[in-house]
DNA sequence: CGAAATTCTTATGTATACATTGCCGCCACA
DNA sequence: TGTGGCGGCAATGTATACATAAGAATTTCG
């Protein structure tokens, strides 16, 4: 629930960056990869809340680092102020722990609660796909969703696993977007982030996606029948198997 | 009236989890009235953050108010800086929107986001109980859920439907608390936070809940016998029939 | 030598001063 | 009468000063 992207607010414009890219999609591409911390006028809050959040995202400060306030703010060149704003709401989001005369530490997931985590996600994605099997595809949303199947499976068999990701992230976010539940999405999103790391950390380490390949044909398919029921099912099956394999590759260390 | 605090012993929440840094955070017996604020030596940050909330939760800031950052700190009769880290959170928990020129506002839910709500608050519950089922109950907790059974078809003779309603919030919070996925609970207690004022708004206006006592000792069956799949079936007939009930309620308003 | 108490350091919590900037109303002008 | 610009106000954003109290270090007493 980053206050930054409000999911439904009603008059809730904020000052767009002059940008101008808002209007194109319609829907911001929910999860992908974190996006640079905007240079804009934005206020010094949200800077430091943007910056901090993408350093720890992107792992520059990785889990475990511990800073002073002072510290954070002097890294940042402005005063405590908008800096312990910006780390209530981190704290708040489950990305850094906040002890009281410890200074700010980036929070670490242990196993057990990558687990909760991935427990819920996967709950609340196969809920969206069955209310979006529920609400049901336009033409022009099916023939986007096979595009980006279509894609993918070509950098399978290129093998592209990097492109694969991506596109896989996208193809998921999508499913939640259409899904019509801004609050369903903006819980996703928080978790998402709160995973980010571990996830890029085991992608590359993953078996040829022909088996998600497949699921998520049947999983579009579904949907596009308005199929709830199975939608759901193959969702679920598809999340099962897809972190089953995540947190299996996380205990084997083989990352190193 | 009978605020009576703290229905829930000091022995409810016992997380058997492995790793010893379950301190973390405090675990508030889950889901309930919302406590007064402790009028300890809290930091003034923490004061005004429980204080509005149980403003807000109890109703004593109706949605829509809208307050200006000197105002709170004059009502709560410290500076802005504490008032605006626990607006920060407040905001982030969505219970108060701020809108940078124009003070904050008490968020009221529109139906729409009420429906949103209720399906996310749902679907999570649904997976606390299928998890439990899987998790098993001691023969401590089940007795404990069996008592509050109890107590609550008796409510249901008197009939006493304030009581009911306190009971029905603690063994639903209960079986929440024993799912072993706190992430999930935390959760839930945020939406719970969210709809808490529109379902006391409700609570009088319910029908006699003898189907609910019906179908609670099915979820409580279905939980002891360890049957997942059942205990998640049972579950969500029940949030599904009372969700399609509250929000019937709602739309007539027949609370004038 | 060890333990406890006391002082000392310093990070944080809070208040306040100051800068910034959006908003409102007023007035000029068409 | 409607519109657009301008000036003043006042609320917020940010910095900083100060109070407080948690740890750390040191010293003293057993």
């Amino acid at each position: 629930m980053a206050s930054s992207e409000k999911p439904t607010g009603p008059g809730s414009s904020r000052h767009a960056a002059p940008g101008g890219e808002a209007a194109t999609r319609s829907v911001p591409a929910a999860r992908d990869r974190p996006s640079p911390p905007p240079n804009n006028r934005l206020p010094a809050r949200e800077r430091a809340y943007h910056d901090l959040k993408y350093r720890i995202l992107e792992g520059r400060l990785p889990p475990g680092t511990s800073l002073l306030e002072t510290e954070v703010a002097n890294l940042l060149s402005m005063s405590r102020t908008p800096v312990r704003e910006a780390l209530i709401k981190l704290e708040e989001e489950g990305l850094v722990d906040v002890r009281p005369r410890h200074g700010i530490t980036v929070r670490a997931l242990s196993s057990e609660e990558l687990e909760e985590i991935c427990e819920v996600f996967s709950t609340l994605e196969v809920k969206a796909a069955q209310l979006l099997a529920r609400r049901g595809l336009s033409d022009e949303e099916y023939a986007r969703l096979d595009n980006l199947l279509n894609q993918m499976e070509r950098a399978t068999q290129k093998p592209d696993i990097d492109r694969w990701s991506q596109l896989d992230n996208t193809f998921h976010s999508e499913i939640v977007a259409l899904c019509g539940n801004a609050r369903l999405q903006s819980m996703l999103r928080q978790l998402w982030d709160q995973q980010y790391r571990v996830r890029t950390a085991i992608a590359p380490l993953r078996p040829l996606p022909v088996d998600s390949d497949k699921e998520h044909r049947a999983i579009l398919d579904a949907i596009r029948k308005g199929d709830e029921a199975e939608a759901a099912r193959c969702h679920q099956f598809h999340r099962e198997r897809a972190d089953r394999e995540a947190l299996a590759l996380l205990r084997n260390p083989r990352s190193a």
